[in-house]
RNA sequence: GGAGGAGUGGCCGAGUGGUCGAUGGCGGCGGACUUGAAAUCCGUUGAACCCUUACGGGUUCCAAGGGUUCGAAUCCCUUCUCCUCCGCCA
């Protein structure tokens, strides 16, 4: 959610940003619905501030009257003892009169400032000035292209898809994934086990080395987890499983339950940044993605993931650092594991709500001959900080204690197994059908390949 | 799952209807003393929102949410969390 007071204050920024990432915050208001959706947006997000802001000051100028009768009333206790009685009387049904008009107007304040910050929160974040702006995949901008794509013809392979190669390996059973849970649910098997379990633990070694505390984190979070970091738990077109009958969902990425970790607390500023890397399951339902690069591993339901997490004071030039560090790490990560890949600046209307940047890291995938998504790190400002109330005490200036400020929170991906695994396979396959195991990968596995077969 | 107990400011801990945002201690910060430090003494010390250029002012917060009352940290209800004991269990 971002602050409020820019809605007051920068209303055409906002306006402007809605645009830009083409963002709907009442169903009525597109661009369908004539030029100016996003102006009448941010008139109707002012208006719904501003009987928030009447009603807030009708209660507080109710309550101060009340605290007023209060204090007259504990005087009456040092008047004569026969005038007391009838001294109380006018303050008690003053009182009574104050009370209920307080209870009416906090109830109505409740009301409108759900309904403020029901619309508010959907309003995304504001969006990095070098992000391009844009709504398809062709305005996404290609920052670079690193490693080698390996030349199959000139080796005089056809290559095979992921499924294929995994297949004629048994590492992978997508039919007793259906049978016992359902679509896009599969078993691992054989190598393709510990593979998996050698990814995790490279990359858990890579953000141990580069100073993330370790962490194995809950694969559930409470609803209100998720909406403090702006995922949205329940509704038609969520991406989140829910459990029934609880406000527990299961996590889409550990993203959730390590930006949750510190709501509600302030933090010294000596103690940032707090860097936490968290291994989880990972859990989505890909609600309106079937059909879509649906082969295989490549979008199935549930996943392992190891995930960087960062807090940084807050500022743009903390955050920028930090969100270089995390695109830095993914790039050796993959570097490591010997796959080519480019590095993406995620165009506008593909940022999502929290993000106010985003890079994405495109492995070259082979079987499809094509780049596909391996990683993802977004800079979020303040976005989630303000929900999760994670705030810092700046460094007193001149001795002077400095209000607390809401830290800036940063993820990235280490490794994403099931399409780290969809890489290796593809880019490592041999003429043969087995598949070269990346030389980082071999003292957790202990072989250097699989197959043939 | 059953039975008990407890949740107060950064921490510990008083407070059982009005004078309580809350005694006291610890910690933190500032100052005095000191060559410096320790010890001692004095002062100070939370957060959110609203109004205000500012100075300043108002409202709220004693786990959370409801209720009783003119008035609630204090009484009642619900929920959550933690602790102890019993049962069950990987």
């Amino acid at each position: 959610m971002l602050d409020i007071k820019l809605l007051r204050d920068q209303g055409d920024a906002i306006r402007q940003n809605l645009e830009d990432r083409n963002v709907h915050v009442f169903p009525e208001l597109t661009p369908e619905s004539g030029a100016d959706w996003a102006a009448r947006t941010v008139e109707r997000l002012q208006a719904l501030d501003a009987r928030y802001l009447e009603l807030l000051h009708d209660g507080d100028e109710t309550r101060r009257k009340q605290n007023e009768n209060t204090t007259a009333m504990k005087s009456v206790g040092k008047l004569p003892k026969a005038e007391q009685a009838a001294a109380r009387k006018p303050l008690i049904e003053a009182g009574r009169a104050l009370r209920d008009h307080e209870r009416e107007v906090h109830a109505q304040a409740e009301e409108a400032l759900v309904a403020r910050d029901d619309a508010w929160s959907r309003v995304p974040n504001l969006t990095h000035p070098e992000s391009p702006r844009g709504h398809t995949d062709e305005d996404h901008r290609e920052l670079r292209r690193v490693g080698t794509i390996r030349d199959f013809a000139a080796e005089g392979i056809e290559p095979k898809d992921h499924l294929d190669i995994a297949e004629a390996l048994e590492l992978v059973d997508f039919a007793a994934g259906a049978r016992v849970t359902g679509q896009k649910h599969y078993y691992l098997k054989n190598e393709a086990v510990l593979l998996d379990l050698a990814l995790q633990r490279y990359a858990i070694g890579v953000a141990q080395r580069h100073g993330f505390t370790l962490h194995v984190t809950p694969d559930l979070a409470r609803d209100s987890i998720l909406q403090g970091l702006g995922f949205n738990p329940r509704g038609e077109s969520t991406q989140v499983y829910t459990i029934e009958n609880s406000d527990l969902c299961l996590v889409g990425t550990a993203e959730i339950t390590l930006g949750g970790m510190l709501a509600d607390s302030i933090l010294e500023e000596e103690q940032l940044p707090v860097l936490l890397a968290g291994l989880s399951h990972c859990f989505r339902t890909e609600a309106g993605a079937h059909g879509k690069e649906s082969r295989g591993l490549y979008r199935v339901h549930q996943f392992t993931k190891v995930e960087l997490f960062a807090f940084t004071a807050g500022t743009l030039e903390e955050s920028s650092a930090m969100h270089a560090r995390l695109l830095a790490i993914e790039e050796e990560i993959f570097q490591g594991l010997e796959i080519p890949y480019r590095v993406i600046d995620i165009a506008s209307g593909d940022l999502g709500g929290p993000a106010y940047r985003k890079f994405d890291l495109e492995a070259w995938m082979p079987g499809r001959g094509c780049f596909g998504e391996i990683t993802s790190t977004s800079d979020c400002t303040d976005y989630q900080a303000r929900r999760l109330k994670i705030r810092y005490r700046p460094t007193p200036v001149d001795g002077k204690k400095q209000k607390p400020r809401h830290v800036f929170m940063l993820n990235g991906t280490a490794v994403a197994n099931s399409r780290a695994l969809v890489a290796i396979l593809e880019n490592h396959q041999q003429r043969d059908g087995s598949v070269v195991v990346p030389k980082v990968l071999r003292s957790w596995t202990g072989f250097d390949a699989i197959g043939p077969r």
